[in-house]
DNA sequence: ATGCATTACTTGCAAATGTAAGTATTGTAA
DNA sequence: TTACAATACTTACATTTGCAAGTAATGCAT
């Protein structure tokens, strides 16, 4: 055992606090999450930060900077600074706005489609190693919640 | 409506897919989650990087510093420098372990407790304004299931 | 009791981050 | 048409972060 046990004393009732916290949990499946993506994004040489954005142009490529931060919730000066570090990895091309000369429209080299197409599998991966404990049914359902909470409709329209 | 719905064709999919993501779910729940943590905590003129840690010697201080770091899964520097930040705010100080010439115990002063008095309030309303949408029956599932996922037994052994 | 591993904590430094202010372009209203 | 607001994006600067290397004290085996 551990030297520091007789620390100990009490703990229960505050440790079952905190884990019993949404917050808590939430925070700390964030950064497990996080962890494991960066294990697995080394496999293939992409650096976390870069991630979600090249997945999300890998779904859809051919929109400006603005619109591609608004669906991942990042901030614009993110956005900014992760397209510079796409366009030095040679994994997209800043392309004018035919119809803004203050835009520009994102669109991934033939080396960046290359690498999000391996994105997907990984993000399974991580996503069920993460859930590994939960049933099927059990991880559908927690899935649904955490849509209702974030206000996200499920898209299950009938 | 705004322009640049030109650019929405097909998106659908792949905003199905993205929100259906566990991992996508978290980490966009865990941003908001800080973000209104920061607003409330504001009110009390609480730093949001140290509430954590605050929290954790409300319950129980007088624990060492690596006690404290490990509870809330947290590196061991960044507990160095927090509580650095709390002793300047005067809510800790740090004693030297009796039994350990290398370690001190944390203990709160009347102000530390004083503010951290407040903190069970704010942690309940953030956390219940982002389940809002949720059923008491839903949260408590939801956080079941998080517990299972993080791999936390949820206490109730019978 | 000596040497070597481990523990507890701190810190230098490079990189990442957030804020706020910047540039340039476009919309809009008088 | 001109002036003022809004949009799209960038960047300077101060702070925060994370890694790795550091210090100091302790445990432990020989």
């Amino acid at each position: 055992m551990f030297r520091g046990d007789y620390l100990m004393t009490q703990v229960p009732k505050a440790k079952a606090a905190r884990e019993g916290s949404f917050g808590f949990l939430v925070q700390l499946l964030a950064r497990d999450l996080d962890a494991r993506m960066k294990e697995a994004l080394k496999e293939i040489g992409v650096e976390v930060k870069i991630f979600a954005n090249l997945m999300m142009l890998y779904e859809e490529d051919g929109i400006n900077q603005r619109a591609l931060g608004e669906r991942l919730n990042f901030p614009e000066y993110f956005t900014s600074r992760n397209i510079d570090a796409m366009v030095e990895a040679g994994y997209v091309e800043r392309r004018q706005d035919p119809n803004s000369r203050r835009s520009y429209l994102i669109f991934l080299t033939d080396k960046g489609r290359e690498k999000a197409s391996q994105l997907p599998a990984k993000i399974k991966a991580v996503n069920d190693s993460v859930l590994a404990e939960l049933t099927e049914q059990e991880k559908a359902d927690v899935i649904k919640l955490l849509q209702k909470a974030a206000k996200i409709s499920d898209g299950t329209s009938s």
